[in-house]
DNA sequence: CTATCTGCAAAGCGTTTGCAGGGAA
DNA sequence: TTCCCTGCAAACGCTTTGCAGATAG
């Protein structure tokens, strides 16, 4: 894949010019966060790269580098500690839909938040709460195909 | 307060409908989360209530009790553990503000949503997904007053 | 060659569970 | 009086940390 290729070069880029080296661990860790299309937990990834003997304190220490290193997003725990997907300079702006039930995370096509309704609240809240708006994550809460069956 | 007086009643009469006893800690917990005007870990109720000889462990039995019960929403984690509030009968649809630096959350006083924007995607991801959406939850990420200081 | 990174083991810490005594209805 | 609830202590499981050896650049 060209597409996936190009990102990879991306993101080795971003993590040699902030001074982290591209070693055998990260390489398995990014792979497995590039080719899943839902964000994972720190047990999701070893379970994938525990076979290229990285261990799951490597994969701790190295979501948390690379999620300060602006590559990784952390979505949030439900269960199941926190979880980790690209940045959206990688995947775009989308919601979650979150399993009540089973914890398990999916990220929607689309986010169906206006823009200029989020900037009024954004001037709302700056304003009465002193509260700074970076950036928004919606969640949709329900059940997933498996749950409601 | 008249307004906390009915709140307070048709919390208990929640309660007790369902089988629920009345006791000294759940009084206490409840007290504490009816006069938060944002969510709640487990620590903040309990030092709050740990003068009434309320124990840790009691206070986590009963968030989880009273969430099943629907009485308290489940926030979410962002350190420091889950959080709790009143659920939406009790206090309005709203979104979260969430300090990205010190975790602290939050609530706006609206949603920026759009009601047929949400129902358009809920249809989308019901057919593309077969995940049924039961509520949304919007978090506004960025840093609070003491944090951009 | 050197500073960073990894693996292993152990510590930390928030949350849950077992059990006996206590209290609401 | 009965069953639910609470407190205490200990168990659990995820996450972090210390340290010595390995390795990218």
């Amino acid at each position: 894949m060209e597409q996936t290729r190009k990102t990879r070069d991306t993101i080795s880029q971003w993590l040699t010019d902030q001074g982290h080296r591209l070693t055998r661990p990260r390489r398995a860790i990014l792979a497995v966060l590039s080719a899943s299309d839902r964000p994972l937990t720190v047990d999701m990834v070893h379970s994938q790269v525990a076979s290229q003997h990285v261990n799951r304190v490597t994969v701790y220490r190295n979501v948390h580098l690379l999620a300060a290193a602006g590559i990784l997003r952390v979505v949030d725990a439900t269960r199941e500690g926190f979880r980790y997907e690209l940045g959206e300079q990688f995947t775009g702006h989308h919601a979650f839909l979150v399993c009540q039930k089973c914890g398990r995370i999916d990220k929607t096509a689309e986010c169906p938040v206006p823009t200029e309704a989020l900037a009024r609240l954004s001037r709302r809240v700056k304003h009465a709460n002193q509260f700074r708006v970076v950036e928004h994550e919606l969640r949709l809460l329900g059940l997933c195909r498996a749950c409601h069956a």
